[in-house]
DNA sequence: TTAGGGTTAG
């Protein structure tokens, strides 16, 4: 069907071809002194005799341009530089018949880069869109007796520069003239959408790329496993690659990788690990893990906080001769420092430099992270100026990285300095700096200052997204001021932002602080009825009961959450255990710590110092101290004040310093 | 077409 409809277009174009093809005959029919400039052109570009034909240069016109590309569309080398030669002159500018008589040659002779960077140029510098581009196309198009895949270089264009509303309109408007891009223009523009995580949209417009008849290929196939996976939809994923080996699409790679990551991603490793041992089996031995398969599953193992087991797939590696890459050691990197073990992360940034790999923006930007996070500032600072040095560049993440670093260490003129070199460099171009920023500014009570920020994000057109919003309400909420929050809520609605669980949550932590539990606890039955609380929902609403005295509720809640699902974590624990212990009830909070025990969740520092402290003014010291072996014997690291204050007096250490 | 790093809620 698609190939007749291109036939009948390509007809319909010969048509009026053959109408223009008189006119410009009439035009030939009179010798004039275009044809000489442009023999001479042609005999002297072959030999790119650049100087000779700098003397008929001022003879050029759009018109003998686009001829000049024409007659080289068989060596578009020559095109091209013909093309960039005229380019280079003062005098002259090209038009947009000259550009696409270009674009049709590099095209047709599959130099497909060269023709993207001059479509994408037309939109970015000379500031067309791409209708008007596409209209320069399909003018152009019979005369340069081009192919179809034009239309799919303009649609890639268009989601290289951004232009995903582009990218549609151009599809749209070739349907509307029975005209069809590829299937591969289809998976460009289907693969943007999932880039920028446009899930709803991408499956709109993939029903209605299947409502025209389009044979789905692998590519396809595989962003349909990338949405499902996208949503969490695991067996989805799976049951589709079933659907493709049924359909005749055999799988690559590619589609296990993605099946192999959102299992990781979902926390199933083994799974993970089973579908990497299988590959073989499941393809029918046409594929076998590759580097993305093997840096998936370390990927897997470290955000698990299992940095042991990557050995075991590095050994599986080096059997399978796969090299590690930047990506590994990357992923190692990270793993490592993300596991506490920053020593081990710098070890392996020297072991990638002696295997010949140079760490790279990400890996600079992933120490970073964590030598702020450390409080390391001298390292951090060392770290950037070999950046510098090395001629590494910075990136979104290395700007917000330094912005959040110095503001957790306490430097936040620095890191408002920063952010306006950086604005006025015009090298920010997310949202993370700011909402950093904002969500600081909130944290400290400076609310106006927070709102200037969000109007300094508009100036520099910067949209603000959920976090922005999120950071705000909960400002807001934090300050008593609900009907701020509430406010700020409206104008994220207005701009169709659906908010997401850390906006609820946070409303709801704003109901609870100014003791109208009441709606609180309205509004997480409305969440339930939407299936959509979490741990969070419920762990705000105990301690709305908790601060309001209501204790019997919050048990209720706490019973509920230990029935429903498995919601109960350390904070929940933790807020119930601050509850009694304030209450001075500390035999129950000493109890429910051990159920926490019990129940394999490990109390933290902010456990320990609550439990130690009240039992310091409830209990004897034998029995404060029996509480902190029992709880340092479970695994707990004590907090290093409350020690030194309560717990080392009472053993008689003098100096506790060197003994924790 | 797939893998690595940064922001928000209890």
């Amino acid at each position: 069907m698609l190939i007749f409809q291109w036939f009948s277009a390509l007809m319909s174009k010969r048509r009026c071809l053959f109408s223009r093809g008189l006119h410009v005959g009439k035009q030939f029919s009179y010798p004039s002194s275009e044809d000489i400039v442009f023999g001479a052109i042609c005999v002297n570009l072959r030999h790119r005799r650049w100087k000779f034909m700098e003397q008929v240069s001022l003879s050029l016109t759009n018109a003998l341009v686009s001829r000049v590309v024409r007659e080289f569309q068989n060596s578009p080398r020559l095109a091209l530089e013909f093309y960039n030669w005229v380019g280079e002159k003062k005098r002259f500018s090209h038009s947009l018949e000259s550009c696409c008589a270009l674009i049709h040659v590099l095209v047709k002779s599959r130099r497909f880069d060269d023709a993207l960077s001059l479509l994408e140029n037309l939109m970015r510098v000379n500031g067309m869109t791409p209708l008007e581009v596409l209209d320069g196309l399909v003018d152009s198009y019979e005369f340069c007796d081009s192919c179809p895949a034009v239309f799919d270089a303009l649609v890639r264009a268009c989601t290289n520069c951004g232009s995903v509303e582009g990218a549609y309109a151009v599809i749209k408007k070739l349907r509307m003239e029975s005209h069809f891009v590829s299937i591969h223009a289809w998976n460009n523009f289907l693969s943007h959408l999932l880039k920028f995580n446009e899930i709803g949209r991408f499956w709109n417009m993939y029903k209605e790329m299947i409502s025209y008849g389009y044979i789905q290929n692998v590519n396809t196939f595989n962003l349909v496993v990338y949405a499902l996976c996208k949503e969490c939809k695991l067996l989805e994923a799976i049951s589709k690659f079933y659907q493709m080996l049924k359909s005749g699409i055999w799988p690559n790679v590619v589609t296990f990788n993605m099946i192999i990551d959102g299992a990781c991603r979902m926390r199933e490793i083994e799974l993970a690990l089973k579908l990497v041992g299988k590959m073989g089996v499941m393809s029918g031995n046409s594929v076998s893990p590759n580097s993305v398969t093997y840096n998936t599953i370390i990927n897997g193992f470290c955000k698990l906080g299992k940095v042991a087991f990557v050995e075991d797939i590095l050994n599986d590696m080096v059997k399978a001769v796969v090299e590690p890459n930047v990506t590994t050691y990357a992923t190692l990197i990270d793993g490592y420092a993300r596991g506490g073990c920053l020593e081990e992360a710098l070890r392996l940034c020297n072991e990638m430099v002696e295997r010949g790999l140079m760490p790279n923006t990400v890996v600079y930007n992933s120490i970073l992270h964590w030598l702020y996070l450390e409080g390391d500032m001298e390292g951090a600072s060392l770290v950037l100026s070999d950046m510098i040095d090395k001629h590494v560049f910075p990136d979104q993440f290395t700007y917000s990285t330094l912005i959040k670093g110095l503001c957790r260490n306490g430097h936040v003129m620095q890191a408002f300095k920063f952010h306006s070199r950086f604005l006025e460099k015009n090298v920010i171009e997310d949202t993370f700096s700011h909402n950093i920023l904002i969500d600081y500014l909130c944290k400290s009570n400076n609310l106006s200052g927070a709102m200037q920020l969000l109007g300094s994000m508009f100036i520099h057109g910067l949209i603000p997204d959920l976090v922005t919003y999120g950071a705000l309400i909960d400002g807001y909420c934090k300050e008593g001021k609900v009907e701020n929050a509430v406010q700020i809520y409206e104008k994220m609605a207005k701009v169709k932002k659906e908010p997401n669980m850390v906006i609820y949550n946070s409303i709801l932590n704003g109901f609870c602080k100014e003791m109208s539990v009441d709606v609180a606890s309205r509004m997480t039955d409305s969440l339930k009825s939407m299936g959509l609380p979490d741990a969070i929902t419920y762990n705000t609403l105990i301690s709305g009961y908790c601060g309001c005295g209501n204790i019997e509720e919050a048990f209720a809640l706490f019973l509920e959450m230990k029935m429903e699902r498995r919601l109960v974590n350390r904070v929940t624990y933790n807020t119930l255990i601050n509850f009694l212990c304030k209450r001075g009830c500390i035999q129950q909070a000493k109890e429910l710590m051990k159920r926490m025990v019990l129940q394999g969740l490990l109390p933290d520092f902010i456990t320990y110092t609550m439990l130690i402290t009240c039992s310091a003014k409830n209990c004897s010291p034998d029995e404060v101290i029996e509480l902190h072996d029992y709880m340092v014997l479970k695994g707990v690291i004590p907090d290093k004040q409350t020690y030194q204050a309560i717990v080392g007096p009472l053993l008689g250490e003098e100096n506790e310093e060197t003994k924790v």
